[in-house]
DNA sequence: GGTCGCCTGGTA
DNA sequence: TACCAGGCGACC
């Protein structure tokens, strides 16, 4: 369930229990990701050390003592399942790292689409990202050079890594109610003020993610403005929220707050 | 920019 | 059965 709030809470899990572990032993139980590392590799990782994990946007670095890192993507439906190797393997475990102390960390995906894999020392591979949207790199300013040069709507412009880094397609339509702009809104169109709105909502958007995790909360205050709400009132102004499909995924809207 | 493929599961 | 799913890289 991967958007950059779900990330950053996995990697935490992540952290919590294999950062100064061993690694006892890894295996990959889909074919897909065996795949794409090599039977070898994953044996070489036995023995190594966790020195750290770093968590970017949607992407997780695992750093091993011999400077190796391993990275993990969970695209549409990846988490960590965290747990002991006496346990019963989890539904759709997809691989298993078990740790010299007992621990046992399962990548967990139901749709396995989930990419994991191995760097040298000193590769550096990541993906173009844009800035963090809680930095200070991420400004009206920079949307303005981002977007300037954008003349398609600005909903599937989010979910551009390049623009801003962890944005997915639930934050996107949050933020756009948020910040009372249309979904369908010509990117490079977007005024200073609104871009400056959007910085804002996407924050918002994004923190309320973070804070409205737990089932508590997910009855206490509901779990999205529009998204997946089609057909329900808009929680601000009680107009019909529709749906709409941009660049192929759907986007959720509200017709009223966020006229063209 | 839009569409497809990757995979599997949940739901109408 | 058909459609949908919180991502993204490859393709036109």
């Amino acid at each position: 369930m991967p958007e950059l709030p779900e990330v950053e809470r996995a990697a935490r899990r992540l952290r919590r229990v294999a950062v100064g572990r061993q690694i006892a032993r890894i295996e990959l139980l889909h074919p897909a990701l065996q795949r794409q590392v090599s039977a070898l590799d994953v044996a070489s990782l036995t023995g190594c050390t966790i020195v750290a994990v770093e968590q970017q946007a949607k992407h997780q670095r695992v750093v091993l003592n011999d400077g190796r890192s391993m990275h993990v993507h969970f695209r549409m439906a990846g988490d960590w399942d965290v747990g002991i190797s006496d346990d019963a393997l989890p539904r759709h475990a997809r691989a298993v790292l078990s740790l010299e102390d007992g621990g046992r960390v399962t990548l967990v995906d139901p749709r396995a689409l989930s990419t994991l894999q191995i760097f040298a020392a000193g590769a550096i591979p990541k993906a173009r990202l844009g800035p963090n949207p809680f930095s200070k790199q991420f400004t009206a300013d920079w949307l303005g050079t981002a977007l300037k040069r954008r003349r398609g709507a600005i909903k599937p412009v989010l979910l551009d890594q390049g623009v801003v880094a962890g944005v997915g397609n639930i934050y996107a339509a949050e933020a756009l109610w948020e910040a009372r702009i249309s979904p369908r809104a010509i990117a490079s169109k977007l005024s200073a003020p609104r871009r400056l709105a959007l910085v804002g909502a996407i924050r918002i958007a994004l923190r309320r993610g973070r804070g409205t995790r737990s089932r508590y909360n997910e009855a206490f205050e509901g779990r999205f403005r529009v998204y997946d709400r089609a057909g329900e009132a808009c929680p601000r102004c009680g107009s019909t929220i529709r749906r709409i499909v941009q660049a192929g995924r759907s986007t959720y809207y509200c017709p009223r707050c966020q006229a063209r």
